[in-house]
DNA sequence: AAATAGTTGACTGAAATAGTGGGTTATTAT
DNA sequence: ATAATAACCCACTATTTCAGTCAACTATTT
């Protein structure tokens, strides 16, 4: 069980653009830089992300990338959702017609999985990107649940 | 960002095994046929859960594995250690000599990856197979969190 | 002795991942 | 105008991981 460098590239190339302020664009080659990600893996990324209207383009010389709506709004299930970083801890999809078994029956695991599911997407539902600049991540979350 | 198959069988079977009871030991060919897991496949698996003692085995006819202890005492987060099924949600894997950028400073994005893992990591551990086995598998917790 | 069932290790096909590379188009500054 | 910049777009590839197969061997029970 792991996050892709997509998944975590993603992220953490929309902090770095958070983190510059709204002033002027970020262009990818500085991201790539400062972050250390291949600008050719950034383009395609950021083609999803602007696709999912998580930030704007301009095109040219002082062009770049602009967050779409203010830090605090955006928040990291959102930027999962947009590149297509699926949360998929059941076999079967969670498609109804073909249930885990095949047979069309759920099987004897098929509710917990979809638990942790929720559980996963709620905490990413949770943080927002100016969450993440403040570093402090919501450092309790994790802990109300241990026992 | 998903569960490999192997993680799932291996929990699956687990509850298989747990379902039947202390009576007489499972054998991984029954198993096979009721979940629907390829037998090759399950030998891999249980070598490992043999390993970490989550199982005892018993050779010969009327042989097969069984639980090493009450269903209420293993933990699903148990069963991921013993089959390597890993919970990576940062980049560097979390060695303080290799962090993130590779020059030794925690990415941006380091800390919320580590609570993530928190987050599942104490999901994981709070359930048990014979929490499983009623199916309710603490169907509130992630309620817990939801905004 | 035969059947059962665990044990072990090597091997393979397919899919996903993590990139690379080259070229095109729009915009800005000179 | 033109040159530089930076987004946009598409095709391709190497590597790794995953999922599963196959074959041979050993221990135990009936």
């Amino acid at each position: 069980m792991k996050i892709t460098s997509r998944g975590r590239y993603a992220v953490l190339a929309m902090v770095d653009i958070a983190k510059h302020g709204e002033s002027s664009p970020c262009s990818l080659a500085h991201i790539s830089i400062r972050q250390n990600i291949s600008l050719s893996y950034l383009e395609q990324i950021f083609n999803d992300l602007k696709k999912a209207e998580l930030v704007r383009s301009q095109r040219g010389p002082g062009g770049g990338y602009k967050l779409s709506k203010n830090s605090s709004d955006i928040r990291i299930l959102e930027i999962f959702d947009a590149i297509d970083e699926k949360i998929k801890t059941t076999g079967c999809g969670n498609n109804p017609k073909v249930f885990c078994s095949g047979n069309g029956k759920k099987c004897l695991t098929h509710n917990f999985w979809e638990e942790l599911e929720g559980v996963i997407g709620n905490y990413l539902n949770s943080v927002n990107l100016s969450d993440l600049i403040e570093n402090n991540a919501k450092m309790n979350i994790g802990n109300e649940l241990r026992q």
